[in-house]
DNA sequence: CACTATATGTATACACTGTAAACATAAATA
DNA sequence: TATTTATGTTTACAGTGTATACATATAGTG
């Protein structure tokens, strides 16, 4: 320890880990990507870090309390991805529904096992994790707010915004969840581009949403 | 035994088991949906059963497998209701399309253990199980008769048969997603009638399919 | 019928899992 | 400096999926 210090190098590991939590959190939701939620265990997370296997509950009160964790980075990344899609085209609903479709889908297949965690109910959805369900609303938010442009700007008909955040959301979602999990390739054509896909829905719910 | 037939009464158990594998999937999918699928296990099957844990291993190679049956159950019960809500309105597409995704977010909400087994990628969706694809494709095969029914009678927009019916899909599918997953009630205001918002998705969705 | 092969069950064993409990050490605080 | 608290490790245990060896009932064959 003291030859540590004159040496000005860490030959030896310190026992207390810098950041745990967080690493564990990173490692977590990289093996999460890297097999699937099934296979995910929490001793092998531990061994990824390199800590003992009981050190992760000191900073998570169990197993599902990670994974809660894990949700709530893509929850917060989904947030954060809308409210872009909403600003890259300020005043332009239509647009901004259509981009907004577009990073629904591209964060659901670029992080499929973390959207099956976050959208399959093995997490409750009640208050046990209120950072959660706070990022849970503040993603359907960005949906709320691109419905509500549309309406004062008259392009979209009127009608409960919830109502119509809730159509919209269910036609993005619906396309993303099919996709990621892996029930339309064998059902589909081969040959099918996502972008197509993607635009077919959008196209469509605007239609559906359109002013008459 | 000579003494059983005597009685004519089965006192004791007989070593082979009449219908296991029926039996199996039969406790395997009322426990599912008691607990949830994390909690699944293939031995508190087996015990439900009345079995030693390791019988289930002769009917189906491992839990998976068994899983996948269970799941092969729920994509032919939607696959019946589809048709029949086909059937219920003979030449009437639109109000074929509205029973569909009513039948559709009905199941799910009754079996939501099943649903989240048959739509979150635990079980693979190659031709690992093929009555398992089979039984998908079919499902899927409703909805394109109810788009191809429209685009004959004009009422829908004419393209391509397959991309139009998986965006009805993903309307119906992203609702029923949304509603099993337990992430809607916090979001949108208690007092929502499912009718209702089955509804309003559905009559988007026509909308959207409309011809011009 | 007897005999054997096969299907279907059980018993046992093992590695792996989540997690509780007791202990160790570093950091914060008084 | 002394003590409390935060954060790590070690050990232990019950529950899991599943491989293997064994047992028994049924089906098929001479």
């Amino acid at each position: 320890m003291l030859y540590d210090s004159l040496m000005n190098v860490q030959t030896t590991k310190p026992y207390h880990h810098g950041d745990l939590r967080e690493e564990i959190l990173c490692a977590a939701s990289r093996l999460l990507e890297e097999n699937n939620i099934a296979s995910l265990s929490l001793r092998a997370v531990a061994k990824e870090v390199g800590v003992s296997h009981t050190a992760p509950y000191r900073h998570f009160k169990d197993k599902e309390s990670l994974l809660a964790g894990i949700a709530g980075l893509g929850f917060n990344r989904l947030a954060a991805h809308l409210t872009e899609a909403v600003k890259s085209s300020p005043g332009k609903a239509a647009k901004q529904l259509q981009e907004a479709g577009h990073q629904y889908v591209q964060l659901a297949l670029r992080y499929p096992q973390c959207t099956h965690l976050m959208f399959s109910g093995i997490l409750p959805c009640d208050d046990t994790y209120p950072d959660l369900q706070l990022s849970g609303e503040e993603a359907f938010n960005g949906l709320k707010l691109i419905i509500e442009e549309g309406q004062s700007q008259g392009i979209f008909k009127q009608g409960d915004v919830e109502l119509l955040a809730l159509t919209a959301w269910s036609g993005i979602h619906g396309l993303s969840m099919l996709l990621v999990s892996g029930n339309l390739p064998e059902i589909l054509g081969i040959p099918v581009e996502l972008r197509s896909i993607t635009s077919a829905v959008t196209v469509t719910l605007l239609e559906g949403l359109k002013a008459y």
